[in-house]
DNA sequence: TGTACATCAGTGAACGCGCGTTCACTGATGTAC
DNA sequence: TGTACATCAGTGAACGCGCGTTCACTGATGTAC
């Protein structure tokens, strides 16, 4: 790689941090403008356009590596669980320090998940549905490899997912303690899901 | 009440429907303007000021006007359960009738849980509180009225929510055939939670 | 290796635009007597 | 009922601001010979 070329991949990543940085928790993608996402990483605005046709395109970089990080977790995770056992709450600690290192990222996809731009709005659809689909395929080789097996891993995979995103949306906002909670609640939860799902006996009421 | 504060509530209204209206999929609530609602509810810029301080303010109004009609949903579905029976399909019909003539508002709702706005977040976080802890209510009357009672009323009606309200996200954009997808899958997934929680047997894997 | 030319990431001035907010005002509605 | 005054929802001009985007440019890096 050339001198020149570096440079311009290393300003492109300058960009790309810059914007993740301005989305606390106080910001949308939205909000953003491209001079200041320009100004925090050191060029002029008009410099962007060398990168980027607008911030959007900016913005699916950021969820494409999103959802790199994404399938980074779930390797680690099922590493975890094949070492230590206890699907469950691994998962759900592997998941919490994922929160704490990409807070911002994951913001992003929980945000546009239902936001403004049609485009986002796709693509994060796309990359849920893979990690559910991964997750679908884990949980029945989980099964086939002595667990009970399971009647719709797909429908409980998208369950898992949701109410694990939803918990890591709270627990963004919460502080140690609270974090704790949403934890067992979290457990709680999601031990129903694959519980209900293994019983093979009706359940003794017209739910 | 004096034919000028009827007036004056007359705007109020306009200016709060002005807003809702342009609420699509394409419009956040921080992407709206002062300035274009008060042009859309037929007043000049600077009358907005004597009904509300900001947009934030009008905002959650909203809000609150959101918790009103959730409120009345969770009723009508109750009563419905009580006639006919049926309770998860029941109650899934009619979110989704509420989703078809309360879109905006629910959008609003579903957006503004994670955004930009801690009074926002703070505000709908009590109102979907509320809501589920109704609905706790009603799934433990529910148990005591014959059917097999719940462990753990709180869990259940937290989970139930966040998977009927991320079907409702899902829903806002799908058409007939993929409605109808998502009701099944949620109606699935519900009916996983409810049994879960209802199997008093240990699971036969340390999940 | 040296020279002449091409490429292209980054620049700075300039543009028109819609924004939120202020201000002093108007004139219909409401009220006191 | 009539009159004089108070209230206050709605107005229109004006402001300064940050925005996205265009343009012709600079000058270091890269390449062909």
């Amino acid at each position: 790689m050339t001198t020149r070329a570096q440079q311009k991949e290393r300003t492109r990543q300058a960009l790309m941090n810059a914007a993740l940085q301005q989305l606390g928790p106080d910001r949308n993608f939205a909000s953003l403008s491209l001079r200041e996402v320009a100004r925090e990483a050191g060029i002029a605005p008009t410099s962007f356009y060398r990168h980027f046709n607008d911030l959007e395109e900016l913005g699916l970089a950021l969820v494409d590596e999103a959802g790199i990080t994404l399938r980074r977790l779930m390797r680690q995770a099922r590493k975890r669980v094949a070492k230590k056992g206890g699907l469950v709450e691994t998962s759900i600690d592997t998941f919490f320090e994922y929160l704490n290192s990409n807070a911002n990222l994951f913001r992003l996809l929980l945000r546009e998940k239902s936001g403004v731009s049609l485009r986002f709005r796709t693509a994060i659809k796309a990359e849920t549905d893979h990690f559910i689909t991964e997750l679908a395929a884990d949980l029945s080789r989980f099964g086939e490899n002595g667990g009970a097996p399971l009647r719709d891993p797909k429908a409980v995979a998208d369950a898992l997912v949701v109410l694990v995103f939803n918990c890591g949306s709270e627990g963004l906002d919460a502080d140690a303690a609270e974090r704790k909670q949403l934890k067992l609640k979290l457990s709680s939860q999601l031990r129903m899901v694959l519980r209900g799902d293994l019983d093979r006996k009706r359940s003794p009421e017209p739910l």
